[in-house]
RNA sequence: GGCGAUGUGGACAAGAGGCUAAGUCGCCCGCCUCUCAAGCGGGUCAGCGCGGGUUCGAUUCCCGCCAUCGCCGCCA
């Protein structure tokens, strides 16, 4: 059985990086017909947060991979606590009486390894201390006392060891009997059968103490998979503080991301199917990953202060923008619409021309409601080199004309417009082009679009001679 | 400080003991064209962290160093 888990704390919003590991999960279980599982790692109540808690639901769905399996740690303390028992019993573990916040854990001497005297204290008075209601920490004993190597092949990193002696007495519970990440995370995997944990590089040296839980627990561990971090241009860890929106996925979402798109690019971090390809849709993904793809030095995310979007993103979102079904895209197209307050004026079947029309120079769902407002609205600015294509010479008067023959004429279509634009020019000793970009400018309120006629048959003719009249008359 | 990792162009990222070290993004130029994109064509940017060693030959194998990142919490 193949058993994964994405287990998020709630104690922030939803960050790319983890939103990398659950797709890597994801990918990874749904590759072998695995079950995806989501577990709350929320064992620190002084940090979570409900805020937290939505966001991070609000980035998943908008993911939109879904999950199969839901738990809650917090739901789960008996499980914890019959697990740090098991290992106290079997002699792994020690109560440590030193209070909290005593210690002085300064690394410029060394590695911490334990509080002396507590890994030694006499069971007796171990349980008459604790018998008394003295508070303390449950430790692992990690042995140290003879030579003894933790090993496990990370999937990505290769083989692993580490001595036991250079790993410190952890703590499994805390004096208030809370269960600690490394306690609760790897009762749980033991208890869900989890097969593999894919998580980022920062558990890497975690992970041997993860093992001795896993052996103290009678359990086999699982296979494990260490990702690279995220990280930023100057080589950082990735922090909200420092690095702002970047590290939020609602940024993107915000941004006008196709979400599918945003995975895409997600993916590319850190993963790579070795064949050139870039734009790759889910289902390709799937296929395409495997460990050995990913790599192991931490992947940049090349953002810049004034930009949080790294361009290479944005390019995949535009491929997928324009290649995408249309039928996919023009919901998604009209929701944006109505985020900013815009109504479609006409019907579906207009939508879907439009934003097929449009979509080849666009590259988010944001471009829509805003380079795309004369489309969807009568109040759209000018902009000033489109004012420039207008006030060439003779150009208001022609196009005033224009949209009085269009008005009158008897057909309206793309091929009718320029057949009907081109003999004006012609008639008049102009070129084309001052009437073409001039049309365009007054239809749009920019210099650059879609090609005219094209732009026409969107606009409709109704608001085309309205527009054509309006730039006349100033 | 100890331990664990990583180091190919601005970013992503292939690669293999030996042909001119892929590709993508970005940037620049040209073609096309009613504009802008797209598309097509071309260009820009690394000799593979540094120093040794092995080898006929190393960026690829070995050693040392340096740099960077991670862990060393009663956070996860």
């Amino acid at each position: 059985m193949i058993r994964l888990r994405f287990a998020p704390s709630p104690t922030g919003y939803l960050h790319i990086g983890s939103a990398r590991t659950f797709i890597f999960n994801w990918l990874y279980a749904r590759r072998h017909g695995g079950t995806m599982i989501l577990r709350i790692d929320d064992t620190d109540l002084e940090r979570n947060t409900q805020a937290s808690l939505d966001s991070i639901f609000d980035g998943l769905n908008w993911l939109g991979l879904g999950w199969d399996e839901q738990y809650r740690q917090s739901e789960r303390l008996a499980q914890h606590r019959q697990a740090a028992e098991a290992i106290f019993h079997k002699g792994h573990a020690y109560r440590d009486f030193t209070p909290a916040g005593s210690e002085e854990k300064s690394h410029a001497a060394g590695p911490w390894l334990c509080n002396p005297g507590m890994r030694e204290l006499p069971a007796e008075e171990s349980d008459r201390r604790a018998a008394a209601g003295e508070p303390f920490v449950l430790r692992y004993r990690v042995p140290r006392e003879t030579r003894a190597d933790v090993r496990f092949a990370d999937a990505v990193y290769g083989g692993q060891c580490k001595a036991t002696a250079d790993v410190e007495d952890f703590a499994l519970l805390r004096s208030d009997g809370m269960p600690t990440y490394h306690l609760a995370s790897c009762a749980d995997d033991v208890d869900l059968r989890i097969s593999h944990i894919v998580r980022g590089q920062d558990h890497l040296s975690n992970t041997f103490k993860h093992i001795l839980i896993f052996e103290s627990l009678g359990a086999d561990p699982p296979r494990f998979a260490h990702l690279p971090l995220l990280v930023a241009p100057d080589g950082a860890k990735l922090s909200k503080r420092r690095h702002g929106p970047v590290v939020s996925v609602t940024t993107y979402r915000d941004a006008g991301f196709l979400p599918h798109a945003y995975v895409n690019f997600l993916c590319l971090l850190g993963w790579s199917p070795k064949d050139n390809r870039e734009q790759m849709s889910r289902q390709e993904l799937i296929e395409a990953f495997s460990f050995e793809g990913v790599n192991r030095a931490n992947a940049v995310v090349n953002f810049k202060d004034q930009d949080p979007i790294d361009p290479k993103a944005l390019w995949l979102n535009s491929q997928h923008l324009r290649s995408m079904p249309i039928e996919d895209l023009a919901p998604m197209v009209k929701a944006e619409l109505d985020g900013a307050g815009l109504a479609v004026p006409y019907g579906d079947e207009w939508l879907s021309r439009t934003v097929d029309v449009l979509r080849a120079r666009f590259f988010t769902l944001k471009d829509f409601a805003t380079r795309a407002r004369a489309y969807f609205a009568d109040d759209f600015p000018i902009e000033p080199d489109a004012l420039g294509k207008l006030d060439q010479p003779q150009a208001r008067e022609l196009l005033g004309e224009l949209g009085s023959r269009l008005a009158a004429s008897s057909e309206f279509s793309e091929q009718s417009v320029e057949a009907e634009l081109r003999k004006l020019a012609a008639e008049r000793g102009v070129k084309a082009g001052l009437l073409i970009n001039g049309a365009r400018a007054a239809l749009t309120g920019q210099p650059v679009g879609p090609s005219a006629f094209a732009v026409f048959a969107a606009i409709g003719r109704e608001r085309v001679v309205a527009r054509l009249g309006k730039v006349y008359a100033q």
